[in-house]
Parts: structure tokens; C-alpha cells; sequence
DNA sequence: ATGACTCGCAACGCGAGA
């Protein structure tokens, strides 16, 4: 069994501590991170690799930045999305580890959606799905990870009416996810749970975890030869209920050898 | 309550996050 996992970090900084104990007791052997907010040369490596982990990432300075944390090496990496040259967000990083093509990626939450951000987002969901479509045609097992900003249903969503306008819910955003989706990919976790009203991401302010006021926008995409051997998908609830949490907890993943 | 937390920043309040 491959275990994966994907979290948003919330700065990798602030958050090393946590991310430390967290790996020691879900010892995943695939890690995606997003928001690291800093430049490569500040990532944490020598504390990563204390833990047996090899490391890739792609940073940019407050802003952004993606990691991929693997107990077996990895290799063909690629840091960016294309599509757009001239787009330097640190938000995309792919690599071949455990025999699997694996993506940890940030898209842009794109609020407001009056301002330039929204059709950005849109942008680069347009050049994910073009890259996604590359992907499948290895026939490869390739697992797309991370924070996606994207509540695919109202099931998705604490307060839908309150949500319908925004940036995470909008009928673009969903169309532009379902695209994606409907490429051949198997959004695991939702392949595997009808529950509604699960999350992956609580708000910092008005007590928003304590009410369970949360999102699910921390998302797993399979190609089929990856969705074939699902054999697990769980939200770990319990780092987010921890002192200096992010505010997103991570999603678990596990594979059939 | 155009608010609330938390992060980074050549910072000492602001932009960004979602």
C-alpha cells in the first residue's frame, strides 16, 4: 500500500513543528504541500530529510509556493503548469515517485470575482485541464493533489446561499472543476464517502472549526490506472484541532501495490 | 459588525487568504 497525502500548510515556517509530528504519526510516504510562502532556498530540507524524506519544491517569496516530500527518491520533476510563460505563481510542481506521476498543486482561490483574479483562476483550471489531458494519455498512474479552491457541490459547503457568488462556489468554478473531472479522472475522496458536509478547510475567525463551519476544497484527482487501485480516502480532522494549526487539514489517500 | 484570525513583511499596519 502506497499512503499519500495533500495539505495546505499555511506557511511551511510557521507550520514545521506540526507538519514534524504529523508525518511521525501518519508516516505517510508521499507528501503534496501547498502555501509554503518561501523561497526554495528557505525550505525546511535538512529537517525533512531527518525524517527520511526526500524533497522537491518550488517556492516565491509570502506568496504560493508547493513541495513534494517522498520516502523513495524523485525524479522528471516539473515546476511549472503550462500554458502561460509568463505566469511566475509558484503553484505547480509534478514528479515521478513510487512508480506514480504525482502533481501537488495551488490553484488561485480567485476572489473577488469582480477583480482580475477570477478569470485567472479560470485560466489556470483551462491549462490543468489541457495538462491533465497530456497526463492521461501515458495510461500512467498519476494522482493531481491539492488545494484546488473549488467546492465541487453545495454538499461541499457549510453555508451554500451564502457562498453561491463566491470565487469557491461559482458555476464557472464548478463547470471548470467538472471538466477536469469528467476528463476520466476520479476524485477520490468523493468516490469513496456520500456524506455531505465533510471539510478539508476551516475558517481562522468566529470559531469556525468549533462549529464546523468548513469547506471541502483539498481535492485528490486519479487517472484510472491510479482510481483502480483506490483502496482508501480519509480526512485526518486532528491536525487542524492542534495549536498552531493551518487552516486546512490534510487528506490521505492509500494505494494497492 | 464591509467585522472576525493568521501569515509574511527591508513590517510597526497592510495585503492576502477563502
Amino acid at each position: 500500500m502506497v499512503k499519500i497525502a495533500t495539505w495546505n500548510v499555511n506557511s511551511i515556517k510557521a507550520r514545521l513543528p506540526n507538519l514534524l509530528d504529523w508525518l511521525e504519526t501518519a508516516s505517510p510516504d508521499v507528501v503534496l504541500l501547498q502555501e509554503l510562502k518561501c523561497v526554495e532556498e528557505n525550505f525546511p530540507r535538512r529537517e525533512l530529510e531527518a525524517l527520511e524524506y526526500h524533497c522537491a519544491a518550488v517556492g516565491q517569496k509570502s506568496y504560493n509556493g508547493v513541495a513534494i516530500l517522498s520516502k523513495q527518491p524523485i525524479e522528471d520533476l516539473v515546476g511549472r503548469l503550462p500554458g502561460e510563460p509568463e505566469d511566475e505563481q509558484a503553484r505547480y510542481l509534478e514528479g515521478s515517485t513510487f512508480g506514480l506521476r504525482v502533481a501537488a498543486l495551488y490553484l488561485p482561490n480567485g476572489n473577488p470575482v469582480q477583480s482580475e483574479k477570477y478569470p485567472y483562476k479560470l485560466r489556470w483550471m483551462a491549462r490543468l485541464e489541457a495538462h491533465a489531458r497530456t497526463l492521461l494519455e501515458s495510461e500512467r498512474p498519476v494522482l493531481l493533489g491539492g488545494d484546488y479552491n473549488v467546492c465541487p457541490s453545495d454538499d461541499d459547503v457549510y453555508d451554500p446561499e451564502g457562498f453561491r457568488n463566491d470565487a469557491l462556489c461559482r458555476p464557472e468554478s464548478r463547470q471548470a472543476f467538472r471538466r477536469l473531472v469528467n476528463l476520466g479522472l476520479t476524485e477520490a475522496w468523493r468516490a469513496l464517502h456520500a456524506t455531505p458536509h465533510v471539510y478539508s478547510y476551516w475558517d481562522y475567525t468566529a470559531r469556525a472549526f468549533d462549529n464546523d463551519n468548513g469547506l471541502r476544497i483539498d481535492h485528490f484527482l486519479l487517472s484510472p490506472q491510479a482510481a483502480d487501485r483506490l483502496a482508501t480516502c480519509e480526512i485526518d480532522r486532528e491536525p487542524r484541532g492542534k495549536p498552531k494549526a493551518s487552516d486546512h487539514t490534510p487528506v490521505v489517500c492509500e494505494l494497492m501495490a
